[in-house]
DNA sequence: GTTGATAGGTTGTCTATACCAGATGCATTA
DNA sequence: TAATGCATCTGGTATAGACAACCTATCAAC
């Protein structure tokens, strides 16, 4: 299970398993998982390594400890996830949910002017655009729009999508790093399309999502328009005065 | 210094005095403080010890670990504002619009489940209901009750809100001061009463908005549920990496 | 039946040690 | 001069062991 000669920490890769199982729902809201001792004895570590695992999950809002008598998967709760700039995929990983990607589009297009004035672009400049439905297991959660400078993505084309973090991606590949966004939530009716892809009732309420976000040089790198079902998904925000 | 007899850890007890030299400027943003090994010496500690107070301090934003190098005194975040505490008035103000609110409610009310839970009182505390209809000129935009636990704020009851921003007069006769605060966005369609207060169309959307919001000390004062006018309002937020 | 002690589990704290990995300055070398 | 390598700082990871604080079930004493 573990590789101790892996570039990756011991704590690093126990935590991401255990993070996995909470994901995939095998260890659910409430249960008591194994203890320090013996995830320590399971996986051949000191207990301290097993106990940085839980320390930094346990930050993370996903599990909760009480002294005495164990540790346990945290009850999905709104504490913890703020307003941190992920993807969708982060964010429901976060959440401890499970997602896929089913892409719809990815293809070059003319650029509308409001893709054009986000991403401060010239016009006739292509943008790639990456349609994306989003499920967490067979339900769709959202229907989302991407748009993305074709100049800084030339090869974005290829890519295979299907349960893959564009954020991942964009670091990794283009030099692309993701430090901030401009993003606006409001609500509205589903339209025909986002009806019959989000499988919900004529006349049912979205989210709508429009969001802009920068790289680390400040170059706004992506638009993106998102629909996500209103009985399915509400926007978490930690708001601090200044 | 430090007490090794004493009920608090020793890593809560570093921990707390070297928040305190921070916070009385003996240590200044982007300064270098002793390293973990000097710090284990000067107290007499274990370094995991005196690591533990680092790493949690760290995980508070306070300071700033660099590996070869040491750890400094963090920057004070700049980009830390995600979204602005602000009640509905100076949002509005913000946005250049003048807004009005119309008291609706304004009574004590058993508290409701939600409530107690959210603003950490026993059962049976009574909770101030103020409901009121916010206004931009003579357009309703959002339908808000906002819950205050009565204890703190008993003169409430007599005070004048037409015009008013409920804020500034707990900052200012309260001795409350909005720090920070947690908030859910979410999209529902309107209710019968909605519909008429807010003058919209039968079937409209609505941004269903929750809020729990802190004072200067941490505790949480106000609960408060809103339903904006989705055709008026958009909901702002500034999202960063970390 | 109620109370109380206890045994054995849990997480919380702390120590001492070791080695790895990144940063830096300096002496050595080409 | 420029490059190389090394010594020695820094934080990062990992180990093994000890005891404290807390929780619960069980069993004995009243």
């Amino acid at each position: 299970m573990l590789n101790k000669n892996y570039p990756l920490p011991i704590y690093y890769q126990l935590k991401e398993l255990i993070r996995e199982k909470i994901v995939a729902r095998e260890w659910q809201p409430g249960d008591l998982i194994p203890s320090e001792r013996e995830l320590s004895e399971q996986y051949d570590i000191s207990r301290m390594t097993a106990r940085q695992a839980l320390t930094e999950l346990t930050n993370e809002g996903l599990l909760h400890r009480v002294q005495g008598k164990g540790t346990f998967v945290a009850e999905p709760k709104i504490e913890q996830p703020l307003t941190r700039l992920t993807g969708f995929t982060e964010d429901m990983r976060m959440r401890g949910v499970q997602s896929k990607g089913h892409v719809l589009r990815l293809e070059l297009v003319a650029s509308p002017t409001l893709v054009l004035r986000a991403l401060r672009i010239m016009p006739n400049q292509p943008v790639v655009l990456l349609e994306r439905l989003r499920l967490t297991g067979a339900d769709p959660i959202a229907l989302e729009a991407c748009y993305l400078h074709f100049n800084r993505v030339q090869s974005l084309m290829q890519e295979n999508f299907e349960g893959i973090s564009l954020y991942n991606l964009l670091i990794e590949k283009y030099d692309i790093t993701p430090t901030r966004a401009e993003q606006q939530v409001g609500a509205d009716l589903c339209s025909r399309r986002e009806q019959e892809l989000l499988n919900i009732a004529k006349g049912s309420p979205v989210l709508r999502n429009k969001r802009v976000a920068f790289d680390q040089r400040g170059q706004p790198f992506e638009y993106t328009e998102s629909a996500y079902r209103a009985d399915r998904y509400v926007f978490q925000a930690e708001l601090v005065a200044l």
